[in-house]
DNA sequence: ATGTGCTCATCGAAATTTGTCATGTGCGAT
DNA sequence: ATCGCACATGACAAATTTCGATGAGCACAT
């Protein structure tokens, strides 16, 4: 058995790691972190080989990580963070300032939380304001200049350049499977409130002859929505992460829903130092760990 | 420049970097770590590249680290104990059970201490008992099995074969610049009391002819005899630690002082496996360190 | 001014580690 | 039985790390 002696930890190991967690398999967590699957999976087993402990129980419909590896992992994201913020403070310059920051529901969770919590640590002078509102509000402000920057999720093929895209996602016709669909006429639709930003395109197709959706329920939050579709109320356009067991994707009858990316967008006013090293580090962030996790 | 993204701390450069900061340099701290100079200086110089920033700043006279470099070791200090905690986590067996453990009141403090904490958050159901008193009367409980274990210092030649070193360190005779001995006669003795297990050693050799002492202070603490030494009030006997600016090793007149070692040392008693762990943590510490750091 | 001893830096070679590619294995769906 | 997918494995190449030898710089003694 290996000395403990010699034991240890690679930051890359452990990244890896996390990786898998929150991509859910090898595979993926190569993509995400630029690797092939071969050396994800050489990696991981050299990991446990070092530690002399199984890490994946590598079991159909078990758990993908043992008690060993959930346990690592939360060192893994304790270690990680440290290391993360050490490269931070190594570079960091002085900074001052303020910044009003723009935020979804949906982002202020996990990830992005951490970030900003690190950052004012790195940087208690920079004062940061943030406003949680939906991506219509949020654009509208930054067009009227109350925010200096937004994360904001819009159709993907709306990305502008100066955009830095930090997710990208599909949507989905979803129905429950008990509910059956009339063979024609009006489809009973399950329709965010007005301001979400694509329900207008839902409406918009769905004023065609032949794809008529009638609205028959109407709710501001996505958890509403998710529970109208689970009670086989009608069909609803949702993305990936709010998908459930028992919803069918529907894919004949309707047009195919355009694809959406969560971006960081700025104002267009002068630049602000402050803001450019948040914004960077959000963007590094996302190239290190291939992404953020959102709520779900 | 280096892309931040391809920036890793590796858990051995920081390792690297700490030794170097407790040892007080490369040659040193490559020695405590089982490496050649060269690698630890490559390491060092690597780790600066990546990071674009000095660490070391290799100026004669000045501090051994940059301000950067103390940023670093602040978060290598506690990347390495997460990595350590983490490391003991995967291994650990459920343990319970006491442990009635003495210690000197040099070694309740940092290392020790912190190895002590981790020990206490990785088996809570272990009860440790810590009683603090000096190296002779430890071994007098040890012998009447008031105590499991204790750290004690002992003379070098009494080392048995059971016993863990965990620090050896050498004792010199001592005293002022400014104190002028006389050329003949006894030479003023400053003494730890009856406590100090070397004293007697000092008083035995002071009985010869041509090497008597008097003593002319008496002082349980090693702060009350390096004062007295400062104040050029006579000889003591101080371990390395001890040694302050201004103080003249004396190794004429008097007899070379014998070596020391702080030891685990165990009471003859059954297997403990809670102490079995605890020792062999300790002993993993010094040897994935090169030592512990003690009271100075 | 010179020589000595020590610490650290650097170069080249050797050793070790990591990643890629190709391929094999196992499982679930059809 | 076949197919598609995720993961494991072996062999090899590429990258990284360590070692040994040696040079540079500094403080100290003469």
């Amino acid at each position: 058995m290996t000395e403990v002696n010699s034991r240890r930890l690679e930051i890359d190991a452990l990244r890896v790691l996390w990786s898998v967690r929150r991509h859910g398999g090898i595979t993926r967590a190569a993509e995400a972190l630029g690797l092939s699957q071969s050396a994800v999976s050489h990696k991981i087993k050299r990991l446990e080989v070092s530690l002399d402990c199984d890490l994946l129980s590598r079991k159909p419909g078990a758990p993908v990580f043992t008690a060993a590896g959930e346990d690592l992992l939360d060192y893994a994201k304790r270690i990680l963070g440290l290391h993360d913020e050490a490269l931070l403070s190594l570079t960091k310059t002085p900074l001052a300032g303020r910044i009003a920051l723009g935020l979804t529901e949906d982002t202020t969770c996990t990830d992005l939380a951490r970030i900003l919590g690190r950052f004012r640590r790195l940087h208690p002078d920079v004062a940061v304001r943030t406003k949680v509102r939906m991506s219509l509000v949020l654009r509208a402000m930054l067009e009227q200049g109350e925010l200096d920057a937004a994360i904001v999720q819009i159709f993907a093929h709306e990305v502008r350049p100066t955009d830095i895209v930090l997710f990208r996602e599909q949507l989905y016709w979803v129905k429950h499977s008990d509910l059956a669909l009339p063979p024609s006429g009006p489809i009973p639709f399950l329709s965010f409130d007005d301001e979400c930003f694509y329900r207008q395109w839902a409406l918009d197709i769905g004023q065609d002859d032949d794809t008529l959706l009638e609205t028959v329920f109407e709710c501001a939050s996505a958890a509403g929505i998710v529970s109208a579709v689970t009670s086989a109320l009608g069909v609803a356009l949702l993305n990936g992460r709010h998908l459930r067991p028992g919803m069918d994707i529907i894919t004949n009858r309707l047009p195919t829903p355009p694809a959406l990316a969560y971006v960081v967008r700025r104002a267009r006013k002068a630049r602000n130092p402050a803001l450019d090293t948040l914004v960077a580090e959000i963007e590094n962030e996302v190239s290190r760990y291939g992404g953020l996790t959102l709520a779900s």
